[in-house]
DNA sequence: TATTCAAGAAGAAGTACTACTTAATCGAGT
DNA sequence: ACTCGATTAAGTAGTACTTCTTCTTGAATA
């Protein structure tokens, strides 16, 4: 994990373009790139390539290192998430972000229903108790983090890799809109009892109660969101 | 695009992982790559690299590149998908495709109808139509080629890069169900009516209608999916 | 004279190889 | 059991060479 020298490098480069200091059609060369962040061939080449793999850069002989179009970029990356989370782009990004969560969930939902293990179940339960105990407290941080953990065990639970890999990304939504100031003082008494009840739909291997109930705190959150949008007007 | 030796070696072994011939946990040296492939160390540690952001492996100085859980994979990048589409677990990636494009395409469909351009809706009208008169001619393959034109166009009317990334995903379930004699002999009637209410939907900006139209689509086609999954049991 | 096409020169990425540095593991010896 | 040194393989640096693409030059032709 976190190697030296490459890890800086693609840091910095690949933050420049996910941020857009570094607009689509930008070329760079090579020697260009070992100058500017004091790296050895060997570094600049190894970041381009792992650059040019996320489709962020194509290289070209005799021309150089192009920036693609964010359109062509794979957004999927972990990396090029992280990037436009810590830069100025960070409120389309969560947007983007939370429109790909409220998606999934549901679908995850059922499929949980169907394919979770009796552990599993058994786990989601505890942690929709421990859920709604901490929301009576108004204790938010550990609402918080339950919120995360039981969003995560769904999608896990869900048997699908794909799904299992946004675990991260609902969590950094989450912990934005909280982060944010964007959640209410206290829990909605709402929300917790949907997660109770997908929960208990997840226990009893009810598919469709427990997408229906999923799709049902995702709408929430998205009004939200939808309201916020009209207090203070966002990137588009 | 597509290098010499660098693309070569990456595939390779890119697909041996992810075929499981090299198991999690197995350990590749450097100079083991570089006599197995017959690539210069150059290119070995390159390929290597990418590996690694793609969370395939991980390398540990002093031990060498450890094949990594599939689990722990990125399942989004674009050759991972094409090496498990290509390989013996192409019914297993096939079914979590499928339900990744069954949870986002009726999400897309509401930001379409609500973000789309007047040029978009236009076209997508078009497309529903000229989908509408190949089913009619029983004209399966171009029947798929505008089904395929018109989930990509939508995916991108959504303004979500996300899901516009999925239009391949989408392609290759379109393409892999007829492909596999999965489809009915024709389009199902129903199937294509709930296209152009999909695009009357968007055209007129109705979220909920569009939204909806486009979750009977996937569901209709996930029923089609079990019911062969009976008939004939995949791999788990 | 202007235009097109072709051959060649130039330039930058791609490949190969060597030398050196760093750090993690293993083992010997206390 | 613990420390410390030897070993080993990845990480970094730098040089030399190859390949391919683009741009330029120039000649032939309309």
């Amino acid at each position: 994990m976190g190697n030296d020298r490459h890890e800086q490098v693609l840091d910095a480069l690949g933050a420049a373009i996910a941020n857009g200091s570094l607009e689509p059609g930008t070329v760079l060369r090579s020697e260009e790139l070992q100058e500017r962040f004091g790296a050895s061939r060997t570094v600049a080449r190894e970041v381009v390539r792992v650059l040019e793999t996320m489709q962020l850069t194509s290289s070209k002989r005799r021309v150089g290192v192009i920036v693609r179009e964010p359109g062509e970029w794979n957004h999927y990356d972990p990396r090029l998430i992280r990037w436009q989370l810590d830069g100025p782009t960070r409120p389309a990004a969560l947007t983007t972000l939370n429109e790909l969560r409220s998606a999934i969930e549901p679908c995850a939902a059922r499929y949980a229903a169907l394919r979770a293990t009796p552990e599993e179940r058994g786990r989601l339960g505890a942690l929709g108790e421990r859920l709604a105990r901490s929301a009576k407290a108004r204790d938010l941080s550990t609402f918080l983090e339950f919120d995360i953990a039981f969003h995560d065990l769904l999608l896990t639970a869900s048997g699908n890799p794909m799904f299992a890999q946004l675990s991260e990304v609902v969590a950094e939504v989450l912990t934005g809109r909280t982060g944010h100031g964007l959640m209410p003082p206290e829990p909605q008494p709402e929300a917790v009892a949907l997660h109770l009840e997908v929960a208990a739909a997840v226990a009893a291997g009810e598919a469709d109660r427990a997408e229906r109930a999923m799709r049902d705190i995702v709408v929430q959150a998205r009004d939200e969101i939808a309201l916020l949008a009209d207090a203070a007007p966002g990137v588009e």
